[in-house]
DNA sequence: ATCTAACTGTACTAATTGGTACAGAACAAG
DNA sequence: CTTGTTCTGTACCAATTAGTACAGTTAGAT
């Protein structure tokens, strides 16, 4: 019995996550499968083991990465409870960005912009992961709503989706500019704009 | 002596406009040039004769793109000068993207977010158009600011990243859904986030 | 008509691509 | 130990890739 603690990744971890960082880096199609397997130490014969083709390989690192997120495993993620969570969101993704020299996107979203019209599989992987990270945002903003914390006009799910499009959108234009400051921008006056939609306290008390 | 009025595409701008529709479409990486070729009615010797390699005919195509959007030839522009501008600018985009059954996202961004981090070449072209549509936007702002019709605190410049993330952002996450909805409810926030920055009339005159 | 430069067609190449074939090794269960 | 399954190493392939070589053609200027 192998001790699951100490076990070394798996070959196909390996891979996956070679995969990932690959991508991540310079996209999808710009990552050959010989570079993947240069860099996880495996061979051709263990792709095809474990993948079907590429888009399969592509597959399970969306799958990966979705699970890894949802797990909470992520320097980012979307447990987002308090506005204090809300702020350190945005700033999450650029210190992200910084640690790799701003030279990246966001991983999936690098991804998503290369799928093609084809691959149907993966842009729905895409999709769903995309629906419940804007469920969890919108979910912050219905409560603060339903807690009378925000004004009753308040439209959780619009401001979830401008909250998703601010990420990926800096992102990219960070990574483009090589600098977050745009980004940044963006986030600032985003928070400025939801935290104007709280309701002062002694109004709530009226 | 030709008639330039009468005269058709010439080569190299067939297949300036053939490779633009072809990146835009499945991305620069997942485009050959034989597909360009083809597409343009073109041969492999008026290729190397009109551009250096590849990077040299992305780098023409992004000058291409960069000089059409700036003469205002393209159905998506800059010239803001009312507030009406600002709400058709967003709603440009998404009409942009309706016309090619959303499957496709911001054709500058899309090669942006695939140029390699040793193409510096095609990084430039991007972040100086990036810089030039920022700063048309900010103008906008910085005028309704200075003529009394936005608040003295408005930032016009944080509002221009803000409007540049979540075109750039909304329009990714619509190729991805291939439905417009997020990016339509974010340009809707922002559009109410920025009006909330206007000054009434009466207080101006006050 | 002639010269020069811009342009184009055909053929080729060396390297890389994604993917396969298949034998053999490791390993768990009986 | 034996058996069946999972896993891996080596070799291979057909197709595609970006890019080159070079002769030939066109068109404008003199």
């Amino acid at each position: 019995m192998v001790n699951l603690y100490y076990m070394e990744q798996s070959t196909r971890e390996r891979m996956i996550n070679a995969a990932i960082d690959l991508f991540h880096q310079q996209g999808v199609n710009a990552t050959s499968i010989d570079q993947i397997l240069a860099k996880s130490g495996t061979g051709k014969s263990q792709f095809s083991h474990y993948f079907k083709n590429k888009e399969g390989l592509i597959h399970s690192c969306l799958v990966y990465l979705d699970e890894a997120i949802r797990g909470g495993l992520t320097p980012t993620g979307y447990d987002i409870r308090t506005w204090k969570d809300l702020e350190s969101w945005f700033q999450k993704y650029i210190d992200f960005q910084k640690s790799v020299q701003f030279e990246r996107s966001c991983p999936i979203g690098t991804i998503g912009n290369e799928v093609s019209s084809d691959q149907e599989l993966l842009r729905q992987d895409i999709k769903l992961f995309l629906e419940w990270s804007r469920s969890q945002m919108a979910r912050f903003f219905s409560e603060k709503k339903a807690s009378g914390e925000m004004s009753a006009a308040t439209r959780p799910e619009e401001l979830a989706d401008l909250c998703m499009a601010v990420m990926q959108g800096g992102m990219l234009l960070t990574k483009i500019k090589r600098n977050p400051d745009m980004f940044q921008n963006a986030a600032t006056q985003t928070l400025q704009y939801v935290k104007s939609l709280r309701v002062s306290k002694t109004s709530r008390e009226r």
